[in-house]
DNA sequence: GGCTTAACATGAGTCATCCTCAGGTTAGCG
DNA sequence: CGCTAACCTGAGGATGACTCATGTTAAGCC
C-alpha cells in the first residue's frame, strides 16, 4: 500500500497527485464532471477511462496522474457527492430546525431525492455505499472501507445535527447505530423508487419515509 | 434482443442452451458451483470466466454454450439462490406457522442469515438485487429487470404465505408493496451486518429485525 | 541568454479479459 | 462405411485498464 498520507475523511484515498496549479485543478474537476455524466449515460459497468479522457479532452495519461485507477476516480466522485449531501443537510437543518422525527426524515429524504434528480451520476453512485462493485478485487478493499466510512460519516453528522431529539434512555452509540441502519435501508428503498420511475416513484418515497419514522421513533422522541 | 423464449420466473433468461443430457447437466451444475466458490474467493469484480472454466475443468467454449455471457452466468446463480430461499421459507412457515409479525420476520431473517453463512457465493450475490453491477451496460438491462422480478417474487410469496396476518384495512397490493420495501431494506442492512463480521454482526441483525417489525406492524396485525 | 535539474504531460504499447467461430469430434442411422 | 447433425474445443480478435519512455515546460543559478 503506497498510498500517500491523506485524510481518509476527505475521500482522497487512491489519489495519486493532488492538483496544485489552477490549470491542473480545472482539469481535475472536469474529469470528475465528465465521469458523472458518463455514469448517467452508460452506467457503471459501461464506464471506460478512455471515454472519460476523451470527453474531458485530456490525454489518458493525465487521468492516471490524478487517480491511481478507475476505482479511485469513481471513489473521488462518490466522496464529492457525500460532501455535497452533508453540506445540504447542515444548511437545511440550520434553516429550519426539525422538531420531530418526521421533520428529520422529511428533510433528509427530500434532499437525497433532489440530488438524485439533479446531480449527474448520483443515481448510479450514491456515496459508493451498499454496492457490490467494491469489495470484489482485493486491491479495491480500501474502497469498501471508505463506503462504510461514508455511511458512518453521514450517520454521525445526522446525530450531531439533531441532538435534542435523542431519546434520553438511548446512548449516543445506539442512536448512531440506528441512524446508520436507517441510512442503509433508505438508500436501498430509494434505489428501488428510482428504478421504475426516473423521477422517483412517489409511493415508494412515501413508504421510505414511513419506514424510517417507524424505526427511528424507537430512539427519538417527538 | 435474441433471447430464447424462457420463463423469466425460472431465471433462465440469457441462457443459451439448456443442458439436455445427464453429462451436460452435471457440467452445468459444476460451472454454477465453481462460480459460487470463486465469488467468495475473489469477489464479483475479480471473477473471470477463464477461472471458472479452468476450475470446473471445462473448456471456455462450453461455458459460453450454456450462458450467453458472464452476466447470464452470475444471474443464473442468483436465480438458484432465490429458489433456494423461497423453498426454505415455504418449509419453515409450513412447519411452524407464524402467529405474529415478529415470527414472520424472525424466520425470514434467520433463514437469510443461515444462507449467508453456509451457501457459497450468496454473500456476494444475494439474489442479484440492489446491486449496481447490472444496470450498467445496455446489454445487461434484462438483468436489472430480473432483479426487480426476484424481489417482487419474494414479496409475493411472503404475502401468500402469511395471509392471515394482513391487516383488514390494507389492500393486497399495499401489503405486497410493503413487503417489497421491507425486503430491499433488510437486504441492505444485512449486507452491512456481514461487512464487518463474516458471521454477521448480532447487533445489526437484531436492529434489522426491529426495523422490519416496526414498519410492517403498520400493515400486519398481531 | 545559456546550462542544469526537476516536475509535468503525453499517447503508443503491454497485458489481461471477454467472447467468437472455424474446424474437429462424437453419435446416430441406413 | 458414408453421411448428417449435434456437440465440443481453444486459438485468436476485440476491447479496455494501465504503464512508462520520451518530450515539454518551468525553475534556479551563473
Amino acid at each position: 500500500m503506497e498510498t500517500t498520507t491523506e485524510s481518509a475523511a476527505s475521500g482522497a484515498a487512491g489519489l495519486r497527485r493532488r492538483p496544485m496549479q489552477r490549470r491542473s485543478a480545472e482539469r481535475y474537476e472536469r474529469i470528475l464532471n465528465v465521469c458523472a455524466e458518463l455514469l448517467d449515460e452508460v452506467g457503471f459497468a459501461g464506464l471506460t477511462t478512455t471515454a472519460v479522457a476523451k470527453r474531458a479532452e485530456v490525454p489518458i495519461g493525465t487521468v492516471y496522474q490524478f487517480f491511481a485507477d478507475k476505482s479511485a476516480l469513481v471513489h473521488a466522485l462518490a466522496a464529492r457527492n457525500l460532501q455535497n449531501f452533508l453540506d445540504r443537510l447542515v444548511r437545511r437543518y440550520g434553516e429550519t430546525p426539525p422538531g420531530s422525527v418526521e421533520d428529520v426524515v422529511d428533510i433528509a429524504i427530500d434532499e437525497f431525492v433532489d440530488m438524485r434528480r439533479t446531480l449527474p451520476g448520483f443515481g448510479v453512485l450514491d456515496f459508493g455505499a451498499g454496492s457490490k462493485w467494491s469489495e470484489a478485487d482485493p486491491r479495491d478493499l480500501y474502497l469498501l472501507d471508505d463506503s462504510v466510512e461514508n455511511n458512518t460519516a453521514v450517520a454521525r453528522r445526522l446525530r450531531t445535527l439533531t441532538p435534542f431529539l435523542a431519546s434520553s434512555d438511548a446512548g449516543e452509540d445506539q442512536v448512531e447505530l440506528a441512524l446508520r441502519v436507517a441510512m442503509e435501508a433508505a438508500d436501498a428503498v430509494l434505489q428501488l423508487a428510482f428504478r421504475s420511475d426516473p423521477d422517483g416513484d412517489a409511493g415508494l418515497i412515501a413508504e421510505c419515509k414511513k419506514l424510517l419514522v417507524a424505526y427511528l421513533g424507537q430512539y427519538y422522541v417527538g
